[in-house]
DNA sequence: CATGAATGAGATTTCATTCAT
DNA sequence: AATGAATGAAATCTCATTCAT
């Protein structure tokens, strides 16, 4: 009889703002963002395309609040590992761990992330996000190949990302074409190939 | 003035019908497939909308011929790099130096394809088109492999292609955030990191 | 905390309306009425858009129910100014001075009802509402104008009251211009102009 | 056969603009801007709704087309009718006859340009546009009554056009409330005045 | 062979209105 | 009595495709 309280109404709010942002992403990461409509989200998360216009103010925003929303998420992984250990062959395990055990979990956000990024115009209105994103993650890893004692961490530092990159592309092609992609073994061969890395490229 | 011959107007319509395709190509790879309409090809290539039909049965048919044409094109650079040498380590130099040359004359396939393989729907149509592709291309980097002694050539090959696709996109992002990526010295890296790899992970 | 009375309650919805139409006029006159949505009037009412059709059917009845409170409202200025004195030509100065005043206070009123007056469809269901509203005016004026001896008095009510509402349009769309509007010289020059008009037009 | 020449096409483009013009012009001033829509206007005009939008970016931009044109039309019927004779008197007359004459053929244009000056917004983005207009009018029209030995020509030209679009006003008004409007009578009235006006106003 | 006007299906967006609380 | 989340119909707008010339 009595209208909901203002905290209710707020938590109702947050849950459909999630819901709903949780049903474009998938269907955004599906199909891309061009080629999913509004009704198709709101079909799938069972809503009236009315209701999605109440809680973003467009199609474009719902997209933006879904990209701000994936990089402030994501704090950091690479923060959070480096402080379970000291050593930095160790972290570099645990770091591989974490990344090919998100890869099963999060791959629709990789793979949002990796077409927006691909699209002209969607991530530069975003463009500073991303860049001190970015840095934040290559200057964490540099640390660690420095401590590694690698001849040049901010190369290394790079190649080891777009290896990692390189391998979630192939994997989500690979999936997608049918073919089997062996995941586990290249996990294992990217750790062995930091085993002693110290010494592995500075022969030159 | 002479009424032009046959072949003449098979000539002028093979010409118009890749210079469509050219200028689709570019588009799509900047904006996308859905974001670049009819018209805007049409405008790019300065013909009408009524000709692009004239040439492709539809938009889809379109691409579908864009697709099919860049696979059949590069008729693997892996096979013709292979054969100007038969010491190993000199083909993957060779490998490196052409890819890296072709990151920026052909960056826009890459980039299209990439796109398009994210994206589903698209390239499950030409899947048998792809697998046959993909496996060309492994076969031959896994012998490459092979014969410089790696202990495991296909995870070696694996890997190979994901930092290679991984440096590109990263490239291709990195620019669009007009941050500076150190290409060059990525593929030196590379190139060091094989030169005597005979050894370098078999240590197992 | 006693419980209120129904005269309160009474008193409260009736204060709660007006408050709801006072917001819906102003807003209605400076957009138009289709240019306003229930949700701008509830904003701008700091009510709930819910509350809005407990108090009106619908956004058309809320119009409506503006409309005929605006035409009741007006008991005929003319009337009330026709009985402080006996003299025409002081009863039409009284008039004018009357009249520009308004201007500056009610020119709200005065703008939705001539918005909605050149809008079909709206003023025709209360036509009847109008017709009574304007002879009951126009009659008055004619009395005025007969006492003052003018030769013509229909017509000559009928030019004053087509001066004073021009003038009120003029000043309307100059003031959105940001163009000064001499209203206070019209003002002078028109009662001037009546001042002995006894003899003005009457020379044929 | 052979395409139609970029003449052709010029042609057909104008002429449909023109129609669509016509047809929303007619219907934004019988219901207003907001009340009609592009539907309503693609079938009066017996066009497709997508048409419109081949013509026109928007429906503003439609209704801005509308609004240069109107105001570009009118060539200062004032100037016109100021040249066909000195006496100034004789201009007034003659102003009078085509503005009561203008009156029944284009009242729609009229209606349409008062009923958007009230409403906030619309106006605005071309004020510059109109200020020049209505400029160039008084201007006009306060050059013949300084000719006619008028005491205060700026005055009485703005008292004179206000009773012109007040005399409008009315007569549009009580048209749609099926009320009798004596238009030709005003029009008299308003010649007699000044027949004579050089000693009108002016004896205090 | 070539053009671009025209269509219509479908996308995005708005908003009056309902309703559970 | 009051709230605002939710709906759905209708509006604006886009664009692949057709077609007369």
């Amino acid at each position: 009889m009595s209208p909901r309280t203002p905290e209710q109404y707020e938590e109702i709010r947050k849950h459909r703002r999630r819901h709903i942002m949780g049903v474009a992403l998938v269907l955004f990461a599906r199909k891309g963002f061009h080629s999913t409509s509004i009704s198709q989200i709101a079909k799938a998360a069972k809503v009236s395309k009315g209701l999605i216009y109440n809680y973003f103010d467009s199609k474009d925003h719902l997209l933006e609040q879904l990209i701000v929303h994936e990089v402030q998420q994501g704090p950091d992984l690479l923060d959070i590992l480096a402080q379970q250990t000291s050593d930095p062959y160790e972290q570099l395990t645990l770091l591989l761990d974490g990344a090919f055990q998100m890869i099963e979990t999060d791959l629709t956000h990789w793979k949002l992330m990796t077409m927006l990024s691909l699209q002209e115009g969607i991530m530069q209105r975003m463009s500073s996000l991303f860049r001190k994103k970015v840095e934040d993650g290559m200057s964490t890893a540099i640390r660690i190949f420095e401590r590694m004692g690698v001849s040049d961490p901010l190369v290394e530092a790079y190649l080891f990302g777009a290896s990692m990159d390189g391998i979630f592309l192939h994997y989500l092609t690979m999936r997608d074409l049918d073919v089997a992609y062996p995941l586990a073994k290249l996990k294992k061969n990217l750790i062995n190939r930091y085993r002693n890395h110290t010494t592995s490229n500075d022969e030159k």
